[in-house]
DNA sequence: ACCATGACTAGAA
DNA sequence: CTTCTAGCCATGG
């Protein structure tokens, strides 16, 4: 096993190729993680990026997803919300409505920015997939 | 090179 | 209960 890397288990996270050129390393892996998202669940930042081991940087998995829109295939970003399950990202939507809308149009209610049976609907991608 | 900001989170006061 | 602080790391001025 595991051989614990201590501090820095993703510490690959410097070879990050961030907009403009492809991806290498954690956006990509962010923006997988978030393709395995089942419709009609949601995670958050922090579980994406505690699946990926790097638990304190959920700005950075957000900052990935600032780039999902030019990602392919495409990424649910909408079904990606923070850890108490509101709707942080939405104003970075075009419109702002359109993630409500989504998520809405998978049959999770959203109310006053903020997804309704939350912990009820959260996927957590390091139990999911076992990381 | 330094400082400020950000789609976050956990813990302390 | 609410509010603040610190840590994370990339990006932009």
């Amino acid at each position: 096993m595991p051989a614990p890397d201590n501090k820095r288990p993703a510490s690959r996270l410097k070879t990050i190729k961030p907009s403009g050129t492809k991806e290498d390393s954690f956006f990509e892996q962010v923006y997988e993680v978030a393709r395995q998202i089942p419709r009609g669940r949601v995670t958050s930042y922090g579980a994406i990026a505690a699946c990926l081991g790097t638990r304190l940087s959920a700005r950075m998995v957000g900052w990935a997803m600032n780039g999902a829109g030019s990602a392919k295939p495409k990424v649910p970003a909408h079904r990606v919300v923070n850890r108490i399950g509101m709707l942080s990202g939405k104003h970075h939507f075009s419109p702002p409505g359109s993630m409500e809308k989504l998520l809405k149009k998978e049959g999770i209610k959203v109310k006053n920015d903020q997804v309704v049976d939350f912990n009820t609907l959260f996927w957590d991608p390091v139990k999911e997939l076992g990381f």
